[in-house]
Formats: structure tokens, sequence, C-alpha cells
DNA sequence: TTGATATTTCCACAATTATCGAATCGTTGG
DNA sequence: CCAACGATTCGATAATTGTGGAAATATCAA
């Protein structure tokens, strides 16, 4: 297995569980300020130890940054990553299919057109 | 959790590993035609029943299909759940930021530009 | 320095996932 | 019908992942 693939299995394995895509999708709404990890634990109800415990995942597979603020830690998506995974899965699903080749741009979602 | 999370969730646990993320790559690259199941297993060096336990997670996570034709069980990509995949990490990754606004497009690779 | 706050690490345990040989189940050709 | 083939299911086991209380760590404010 290449270092790429490596990469991708990580980050898809750093979403595939229910807390932690939760999670990442408060981040991505939270925006560049991020979120302190207590007001994530409270948003979504999941004791503080954890929430560590899928923080330090998702930090681990890159999709997720942190840093430090007086006793906060600050929590925020990295939005490339997402992007470098999303263009591996589409180069990856695709080859040359018609089904993807209309695949939704990423705008602002709503006049999207799922298949 | 709602039902849409759930279904995203079993799609990308179910591309998550070593060898199903393999596999899936090898069913893209056979396309519409799909391979058997013997011949996945050959290419991809893994013991029949192995593969057998990968190949029934990813059809019951949804991202491929499976038919018989004589004594063989051909399994092929499903392209619109990879599709609806990468849309919902797209809606729920760009939120409306830059970074994704740019995003690849599904095009046939090589002028795409990552990020 | 002390006490409160924010968060992580430690640990023990539960739950899920992965592995693969052996037994079994459909399908076909003779 | 029967032997061979292609593949799955079974079952036992190993490995990884998830859970959450309690203890430890870092920061701040007084």
């Amino acid at each position: 297995m290449d270092q790429t693939a490596a990469k991708v299995i990580e980050a898809l394995g750093a979403l595939a569980q229910e807390h932690r895509l939760a999670l990442f999708r408060l981040l991505v709404q939270a925006g560049e300020d991020g979120m302190a990890a207590g007001a994530i634990a409270t948003a979504l109800d999941v004791p503080a130890s954890s929430l560590s415990f899928h923080l330090a995942h998702m930090e681990r597979a890159g999709i997720v940054q942190r840093l430090r603020r007086g006793r906060s830690l600050i929590y925020s998506a990295d939005y490339g990553a997402m992007n470098r995974l999303v263009g591996y899965l589409m180069e990856n699903c695709c080859a040359g299919n018609s089904d993807c080749a209309d695949a939704p741009t990423c705008s602002t979602s709503e006049e999207r057109h799922v298949a």
C-alpha cells in the first residue's frame, strides 16, 4: 500500500464514526475560529475523556488542528485535508465514469444536484 | 444521528481499510463489467474467506453491487453511492469555506489542481 | 502559592472488526 | 447423478477501537 492510500485510510477512518462525523460537522460550522474541547463536549453530550480520545484520533489523521488559548484547547477543521480526501475519492471513483462526470461542485449547496 | 449520516458512516467505514480501499479502486478500474470474486482474490492476494468478509461488508454499505453469472459472483463499484458520499462530504466540509470553493471537479484527472 | 478550570492521559473493560482454515452451498459439465 | 468449481458461511481467535471514571497536567486569577 502506498503512502497516499495510507493517509486516505486514516482520514476515512477518522470520519467513519458517529461521534467523530458529528464532531467534524460541528467544527466546519464553527469555521476558522474553531471550538474549545469543552464546548464540543457540551454540544455533542460526550464525556470529556471519550471526546479527547476522538479528538486525538482526528488530529493524528490530520483532519483537525489544535491550538491552545489560555486553558482552552481550540480545535478546528482542516479544510485542506478534506479537500485532498475528496480529490482522492473523485479520482478513484470516477476514472472516466459518466455517472461521476457531473459530480457536485463544491459550491454553496442549494443549487447542487445530487444523483 | 440522522439516517443520512448513518449511511455516510457505513460507506466511509467500508472504504477505511487497506484491503477494501484497494478493492474498490480495482473495481473502479474494472468498470461496469466488474470482477468475479476469485479474480479479485488473486489480484489482491487475499484468502477467499477474508475477501468474502470484505465484499459482504462493502455490499452492506451499498458501495458495491453483486450479480451471479454462472458459478461466479461478479462485483462492481456503485458509482451512484460514491457520488452521494462525495456530495455529502463536500457539503459538510465546505460550508461556504474558501479553501474548498475550488475543490477539484470530477474530470479526467490530469488538469486537476489539488490544494 | 493556592484553588479553580480546562483538558488530557491512564487504565480496565466492553464492543467491534479482521483473519483464515474448514465445512457448506449453488452451479455446471459430463 | 456426481465430481469439480466458485464462492460463502461458520467458528475460533487475534487485533483494534470505543468507553468513561479517576488521576495527572497545564493555565490562570487572586
